[in-house]
DNA sequence: TTTCTGTTGACCGATTAGGTCAATGTTATT
DNA sequence: AATAACATTGACCTAATCGGTCAACAGAAA
């Protein structure tokens, strides 16, 4: 690529790579076009191949980017010193909550290539951010202080009905609700704060 | 429409239309192509449109046939008479989740349909289908006996749980485990054994 | 004025799109 | 066997779209 898209405003920069990365995240390699791109971020398509030198050049930069993006943004606010069952979920999904509701198409376009098995670019990239999830479960479970919760509850199963329910909980959420993070959030907390009274032990409440 | 087409023998219907699911599934309306519908028919493409005309009526001939047959298959495994929370969800999810195993293009497609905006066929598509997760759950709860409940737990957060956990706990399953659906059911019921002895009062267990 | 740099948009050849249709294969009728 | 009737093909049409190129333009700096 050329250095010099660097030197362009963050502003600028930010425009054409977020178009991109909604283009990318809403079609496939092949079926997404750089026309398109081009017209969404208001440019022409030339700078695009000025900059990129191909569509796969631009591809490759989105996910260095993008990878670089999300775990930038999730190691910021991790705090790894918590043991607290329901603190490192609640702090790790309201991470993840607000990834997914300030960048969805950041987050779209990462987990989508994973998945991407278009020749041109399937080789090249690196799929080390493929399970989100699975990583995302297992360090709950090593970091957490499971003793709090019932006996009769599976730590593992406990993990899985929460990641999955979080998901649910944000795709199904209208664009207006997804503009009052704050309110999103409290929301959210409510469920957990219920699951929490079902699965701990009494003492602990 | 041709109606000759259904004078087809009923294998060679499917596969047409198990095909046009597939892509329309896969892609929205604009980048869906009737010459890949066609290859993965074993058809010419020809023969697509000698019997839908065109490629705006083969997708709605699929809307109305998908909408029909979803609605079919769920209302045959649904026994209205049963008020147990829990039963009724087993039921109802176990329907789903085969529905989603063995007519994933089914689903996908007419999910997608409702959030279709591609301007030749979003004003005639009608839009009875796209909360079926709204009023499965608002079915849910007019027939569900919620005395069984602890009185901390909020019914409609709790269905709204198990929804959405119903959803990922499908989305994420591999294709292998996909193919012994009791076995997956039997995995699915363990979670909501689970979750109901947290839920249910003492004397109902 | 000149030079340099960022940017455009018309343009290219190749591919793909939805759609047509004469020709071919297949089955039933006489 | 000959014919009529229908099912099916695939080459073909025109238009649009694709990734990519490039001469030209705008504006700031020299």
């Amino acid at each position: 690529m050329n250095e010099k898209f660097f030197t362009l405003s963050k502003e600028r920069q930010d425009t054409i790579i977020n178009a991109a990365l909604h283009v990318f995240a809403k079609y496939d390699y092949k079926k997404a076009s750089t026309d398109e791109i081009a017209s969404l971020a208001g440019i022409s398509k030339g700078l695009i191949f000025h900059y990129f030198d191909s569509k796969k050049g631009l591809y490759l930069f989105l996910y260095d980017y993008a990878a670089n993006f999300i775990m930038g943004e999730m190691s910021k606010f991790t705090d790894t010193s918590e043991t607290d069952f329901f603190k490192i979920i609640v702090n790790s999904q309201s991470c993840k909550m607000s990834m997914l509701a300030k960048h969805p198409d950041c987050m779209t376009f990462i987990v989508k290539a994973f998945y991407e098995d278009s020749p041109e670019v399937k080789s090249e990239i690196d799929t080390t951010f493929g399970d989100i999830e699975k990583s995302a479960a297992e360090s709950f479970l090593a970091r957490a202080d499971l003793s709090k919760l019932r006996d009769d509850v599976s730590p593992e199963k406990l993990v899985n009905i929460i990641l999955w329910f979080a998901e649910g909980f944000m795709r199904t959420r209208t664009p207006e609700e997804l503009t009052d993070l704050e309110k999103l959030n409290n929301t959210y907390l409510e469920y957990l704060e219920m699951l929490k009274r079902l699965v701990y032990k009494p003492e602990y409440l």
